[in-house]
DNA sequence: GTAGATAGTTTAGGCGCTCAATTATCTTGT
DNA sequence: ACAAGATAATTGAGCGCCTAAACTATCTAC
């Protein structure tokens, strides 16, 4: 049998290889804000918040990663000058999460990335069918995860 | 608007999401054979392909990545004991890949496992959906790849 | 007030990737 | 026939994101 036939019977393996092409092509794309991939879902989450109600465990929660990364992510963003820290007024153990004004820039060009890619799907796939898509990966992650139990 | 909400209208966000636990999943459930997730995509690839037809660079090409990596990657297998390089007869620069009996016994393992989670995709997901789904997911691959042109 | 939970940081390490340099071999043009 | 270029494979440095665990600081509950 063709490697490719292998590949093709394989779900697991074909949309492995998928994501894996579209994160190197996310990446590449955003190469000019100067942002990583992850950097760029956090810059971009805070500029749709409300000000100062963002801290690094929703954001860890949101992403599905650990509050280990999203530090490491923040710190990179400050030191770019793109965001602040704030204490919160009640619990001094949170932080808040704030744009600079060069990282209110920087998220909206992280969004206008995306949005432009966006519509180049929408010209080609129907949106009933993406929507449909994303829902059965979801549940096929689903299945990944549960299958870690039995 | 909630993190989450901005999360649900991009799709690339929800893509890569649930591209990154899939991942995680699969690793963990490969975590028996022994084998990382790319070399268990090598082992069980070789195991399906006529025995001496394999080559470094046709894997390279099957799973979209580079010679470099697949040379890591066989070097590991190697190193392992589970497969044997073997010169070709007609140009000496092409090496072919052939299973040894550990090899093949672990690419059954790692096919056993691919087999069963397949399975329990089967009962919940309609084969006919599954498979749209990934072809809708390989249209946004290509529409992110030449995106990168424009 | 002490014990435990929680928010966040830090460190060590791993996988898969890119990119570039290198070696060896084949192929092509003159 | 021989030099020049293409191709197969290897190697090494470095990066992004990840895990896992140890750590500090703060809050909460008995």
């Amino acid at each position: 049998m063709r490697i490719d036939a292998y590949l093709q019977q394989s779900p697991v393996c074909e949309i492995n290889r998928a994501f894996r092409r579209i994160d190197q092509d996310l990446t590449r794309l955003l190469l000019p804000t100067g942002l990583h991939f992850v950097e760029a879902l956090v810059i971009s989450s805070i500029l749709f918040e409300e000000p100062g109600t963002v801290t690094p465990s929703l954001l860890a929660d949101t992403f599905a990663t650990t509050r280990g990364n999203i530090s490491h992510c923040i710190a990179s963003l400050e030191a770019k000058g793109l965001l602040s820290r704030q204490v919160d007024a009640e619990d001094a153990r949170v932080f808040h999460l704030r744009l600079k004004p060069a990282g209110r820039k920087c998220a909206m060009q992280v969004v206008r990335t995306l949005d432009r890619l966006q519509r180049t799907f929408e010209k080609r796939i129907a949106p009933a069918e993406l929507r449909g898509a994303i829902r059965t990966i979801r549940a096929v992650e689903e299945l990944c995860a549960a299958g870690q139990s039995s």
